[in-house]
DNA sequence: GATTCTGTGTGAAATCCTTCATAGACGGAT
DNA sequence: ATCCGTCTATGAAGGATTTCACACAGAATC
C-alpha cells in the first residue's frame, strides 16, 4: 500500500487530500513500541502527539505499589493531545501492553495539521468530549457504586468494546489478569477475586489463568 | 457599554472583529437564572452552549440522596459544549448557585462560530483539556487518598481559585456549607465534620454555619 | 418572641474494602 | 522433570467511611 493509502485508513487523517497526505507522510514519525515499553511517563514535558496504528497503549497512574489505569486505548485512536493543547506536562504514564506500532508528530506540525482540517478539528473536539464524559461518568460510579457494581459494569464494557467472541462459543472471553481488572475498577485484586467468585457461583462466568470467561452475558447486564 | 464591547470582555470571543461581533451578538440569546434555577438536567438532549457573564452555575449528577459535584463553573467560563460536540445528552445537571447571567448559542451557532475563530477553537481545546486533566486527576486522587488528604487540596483549591481574602483580614474565608463540600470531595458531610475538627483541633481553621475560616493556609499546604 | 428550618457537632454501630498471610495452580525456562 | 515466577483463591483482621441517631445553635419566618 502507498504511504498516503495507509494514511487515509487512519480516522482522523480521512478527509485530507492526496497532497495533504504526502505533505502529512513527511511529518509523521514511525514508532514501535515493544511490549511494556513505555511511551512518556506523568510530568515530562509533553510536544508529541500520537496515533495508534496497531496494538495497544495502557494510560495510567501509578503511586507506591497502587495503581489506577484511565483508558486503555487501541487501534486508530490518539493519544498525547493533552498536553499540547494546553500546555502542561504529561497528566498520566504511556505503556504498551503489546507490541505496538505509532504514528507521532511533534507539536508545531499537530497544530497546524489540526487548524487546516475540519474535520480533524471535530474529530478531536468530539473525542475529548467522549474522553471527559466517561471520566466524568468513572468518577460519579466511584462515589455512587461499589465493587460489585463497578465491577459488572467493566465486564460489559470490556466485552462491547472488543470483538472477544469466538466462532462456535457462545461465551465471552476476556484475556485480562485479576490485577489488571482491579486497576481498572480502582479495587485492590482480592475484592475483584471476591466479586468473581459470587458472579461465579451463579454461573454467570467462570475463571482461570489471564481469562475470564463469560457464560451469560445477559444475566451479568440485568444485575446493572 | 456597546453590546459589542460587552462581548470582547468574554475570552472566548475576545479575537473577533467588530463585524464579527456584531453578527455573534445577533444569535446569542440572554439568559438569566435565580438561585437555584436549573439550566438542564441530566438525559436532556443538548442543543445549547452557554458563556457565563455573571453568576455560578454547578455541575453534578444526583443518585437517590446522593449527589457528587464535578464542576462549578463562574464568569467568563463557559458549559454545554460536551453535548454539541459529542452529540450525547447531557451528561450531568448545571444549576445556578447564585442569580447568573449567561449567553446561549444553539447547536448550529455555536459549530460555525467555532469554525471562523481559531482562537475559539484554541480555547475550547485548551478548556477540555484542562478539564480532562482535572477529572482524571480526581479520579486517581479518589483512589489514591482518603477523606482527609481530599479535603485539605479540596480547600486550597477553592481558596486558590477564589478571591477569598477580605481587608485587615489575615484569614481566608469560605463560604460553603460542610454538606456541598461533601458532595465535591466525593465523601457524606459527617466525614467532612469530623476531618474538619482535626484541622480545627490543629488550629488551622475555625468553622461556623456555613462558612470555614482558613487561619494558617501554609499549614495546611504542607500537610498535603 | 415563638417556631421552624437549616446547618453543625458527635458518638456508636454497621458496612465495605484493604491488607496480610498463605496455599495452590499453571506456564515457561532450564 | 523440576524450578521459578506469576496468577488465582481465600480467610482473618484491621481500617476507613457511611449510616443512623440525636443534640444543639443560629437564621429566617410567622
Amino acid at each position: 500500500m502507498t504511504p498516503v493509502n495507509a494514511l487515509k485508513r487512519i480516522h482522523l487523517f480521512s478527509s485530507l487530500s492526496d497532497q495533504d497526505c504526502e505533505q502529512l507522510s513527511k511529518l509523521l514519525r514511525l514508532q514501535t513500541l515493544h511490549k511494556g515499553e513505555v511511551l512518556f511517563r506523568r510530568g515530562d514535558e509533553g510536544a508529541t502527539f500520537y496515533m495508534i496504528l496497531s496494538g495497544q497503549i495502557k494510560i495510567s497512574v501509578s503511586k507506591r505499589d497502587h495503581q489506577m489505569t484511565l483508558a486503555i486505548l487501541g487501534r486508530d485512536e490518539f493519544l498525547g493531545e493533552m498536553a499540547l493543547l494546553d500546555g502542561q506536562p504529561r497528566s498520566a504514564d504511556a505503556v504498551a501492553t503489546e507490541q505496538s506500532c505509532l504514528y507521532a508528530l511533534n507539536r508545531k506540525d499537530f497544530l497546524s495539521f489540526l487548524m487546516t482540517s475540519e474535520h480533524a478539528i471535530h474529530a478531536v473536539l468530539s473525542a475529548l468530549s467522549i474522553r471527559l464524559r466517561k471520566t466524568d461518568n468513572q468518577l460519579t460510579e466511584m462515589y455512587f457504586l461499589n465493587v460489585h457494581a463497578r465491577l459488572g459494569k467493566k465486564l460489559v464494557e470490556l466485552i462491547e468494546s472488543r470483538p472477544s467472541h469466538v466462532k462456535n462459543d457462545p461465551d465471552h472471553i476476556l484475556n485480562i489478569t485479576q490485577d489488571e481488572l482491579g486497576h481498572l475498577v480502582g479495587v485492590s485484586r482480592e475484592s475483584i477475586n471476591k466479586a468473581l467468585k459470587i458472579l461465579r457461583k451463579k454461573g454467570i462466568l467462570s475463571t482461570s489463568r489471564n481469562t475470564i470467561r463469560i457464560h451469560n452475558l445477559d444475566l451479568l447486564k440485568q444485575r446493572l
